[in-house]
RNA sequence: GUUCCCAUCGUCUAGCGGUUAGGACGCGGCCCUCUCAAGGCUGAAACAGGGGUUCAAUUCCCCUUGGGAGCACCA
């Protein structure tokens, strides 16, 4: 059977000339002004009295050959928007959000939109906003024209509600603060939903209330059902009677939430919705507000939210919560978006799909329902896929870049970038994060002898001293080059009955520090006679 | 409490009525090997429970259980 996905509903013909509304629009133009889009989705207020089948007949619009091929382009594109709040860092989670926005708008030809949703005065800083864009930047989401930032259009908003009180689609509401906190109480103690009880709602204001403050509330159906057809969800009902009047425009005349969100997106012309399943529950109440303002329906997603590894919300206790941690710990941008892709879209076993291939494959219905749980291992396991996948000189650049914005930053002398480059074929193949490189690196930074760390001692007992030791002479004997270096190091180990091993981990332990490190013999010819030398005479002997 | 959503190996997932339930990460073994990786082969590991519908349910429906989200003059 076929899953419930949002159909492509539409409102059927409202008069009878057989066309839809927006098809007459069109033709006249008057829809580009409004929408740039056609519905996609659509809610379906359902009134008692309609008939069953009078209910949301489905039409399919791209059928209609009255259309020209001009307007089928126009109306197909699509039109998505990310729509952070600057109260923090850009959240994983949020990323995550962006990265389909972005992957579907880069998919479709059509807009990805970047809008701040900067209303609440309090909690918005310019360090967020900073961190965001610098998140976004980061995680290679590019986002078309400028940033738009929502509380200058305060105005509008308000416009918007006053229009809606105007034709009697909103109301005034003077209940006090105080007051609505004692009805949800009541509510609360009567194990009853808390919800607005239109106690304003067909209530004239007298002369008691001159001057007194008061919202603007939308005067919401009562009965019926509202239902969300959601690309990911499918059809989501609600009943009216379980949503209240919600608030448009606060007594100090600043729009709330919901009103800027559909007002923005309306005026901005989106088609598409795409955001956390955290509004799932705001797009009914959202839909009787464009239902109100006879706005167009964009098509509505609502993705699985990610938990921490532990199943619980993702919190700061469990770290990483910003894009940024996950940089500092040493992942590529690339690694982030296929893993984050992978977390609740699936394209059959594919695993490594780099994000050109996302932009071609990347669509809604392949979206899971359920929610992910971060997988740190998986993660470290797809970067380093992408490090061995990235050039050497690249990714020796991108290491330089990522030293320098560590704190305190580091930074590699003209002789470590050159050996760093040149070590960069074996060094890469053995790091899962550019922290992890840098580490592995290390030994090649600076000059003379190495000191050693807990495994690199255990090998440089007095014995592996005087292997060490034995082999010196050989190694100095050989012409300097990796191949030729193993040719002596071999024929010594076996003429003294010793496995290459044997002879290899004490050179290693004297030349690196360390107990494992890239193949010996090509560093040894890395590091260069002289300096070879020098490092493994110090661990000589006794 | 109430509204809404979700439910396949430990984790991410494939599956869209009939499969030896597949892949990936992680874990174990083997191979390769100068170490560590990478790579190849291989093993263990799942349909939450109960009712229906059906010749046949992981798959469709209902209930239970378990998770999650919303319920503000926050966004």
């Amino acid at each position: 059977m076929q899953r419930q996905r949002a159909g492509r509903r539409q409102r059927g013909p409202a008069q009878g000339d057989g066309r839809f509304r927006w098809q007459r629009e069109i033709e006249t133009g008057a829809r580009a002004q409004r929408h740039r889009q056609p519905q996609g989705t659509a809610v379906i207020f359902r009134r008692p009295a309609t008939p069953p089948h009078r209910r949301g007949a489905a039409v399919c619009q791209f059928r209609c050959p009255a259309l020209s091929a001009a307007i089928m382009a126009e109306i197909t594109k699509p039109v998505l928007r990310f729509a952070p709040s600057p109260t923090g860092m850009l959240h994983i989670g949020g990323a995550r959000t962006a990265l389909f926005n972005w992957l579907y708008a880069r998919h479709t030809g059509g807009t990805f939109l970047l809008r701040i949703e900067d209303t609440d005065r309090e909690r918005s800083t310019p360090e967020a906003v900073d961190a965001i864009l610098n998140g976004m930047r980061w995680m290679g989401l590019d986002w078309d024209g400028d940033a738009i930032f929502q509380f200058a259009r305060a105005g509008r908003h308000r416009e918007v509600a006053e229009k809606l009180l105007a034709e009697n689609k909103a109301y005034k509401c003077y209940a006090t603060p105080e007051e609505l906190t004692e009805m949800r109480e009541a509510q609360k103690a009567a194990k009853q939903q808390p919800r607005y009880d239109g106690r304003w709602r067909d209530r004239t204001p007298g002369p008691a209330e001159d001057g007194k403050p008061y919202v603007i509330r939308l005067r919401a159906p009562q009965s019926g059902q509202t239902i969300v057809q959601d690309v990911v969800m499918g059809d989501v009902t609600f009943d009216n009677s379980t949503l209240d009047d919600m608030i448009l425009l606060r007594s100090d005349g600043t729009p709330t939430y919901m009103l800027a969100v559909v007002v923005d997106d309306a005026d901005m012309g989106i088609t598409h919705v795409i955001r956390g399943a955290d509004h799932l529950n705001n797009a009914a109440r959202q839909l009787q507000l464009i239902d109100a303002m006879g706005a167009a329906i964009p098509v509505y997603g609502h993705l699985p939210l990610i938990n921490g590894p532990d199943g619980a919300k993702l919190s700061k206790r469990h770290g990483a919560l910003a894009v940024e941690a996950y940089r500092d710990m040493g992942y590529l941008p690339e690694t982030m978006r296929n893993y984050l892709l992978r977390l609740g879209w699936s394209h059959g076993d594919d695993e490594i799909i780099p994000t050109v291939q996302a932009i071609a494959w990347f669509n809604f219905e392949a979206i899971g329902k359920s929610a992910a749980r971060m997988d740190y291992k998986k993660l470290d396991n797809l970067n380093g896929h992408y490090i061995r996948q990235t050039a050497d000189d690249v990714l020796a650049a991108e290491l330089v870049t990522f030293l320098g914005l560590l704190t305190p930053p580091q930074t590699l002398s003209g002789m470590a970038q050159e050996r760093l480059r040149a070590a960069m074929p074996s060094l890469k193949e053995r790091a899962r994060t550019l922290l992890e490189l840098n580490q592995s690196a290390e030994f090649l930074y600076t000059d003379g002898p190495r000191t050693l760390d807990e495994a690199a001692a255990k090998l440089l007992t007095p014995e592996g001293r005087a292997i060490l030791a034995a082999a010196l002479p050989l190694l100095d004997a050989t012409d300097w080059s990796g191949p030729a270096l193993e040719a002596a190091a071999r024929s010594h180990a076996e003429a003294n009955g010793l496995k290459l091993g044997q002879v290899a981990q004490p050179l290693r332990a004297a030349l690196t520090g360390k107990a494992s490190s890239p193949p010996l013999f090509e560093m040894l010819a890395l590091l260069g006679r002289a300096e070879s030398l020098n490092r493994l005479r110090a661990y000589a002997g006794s």
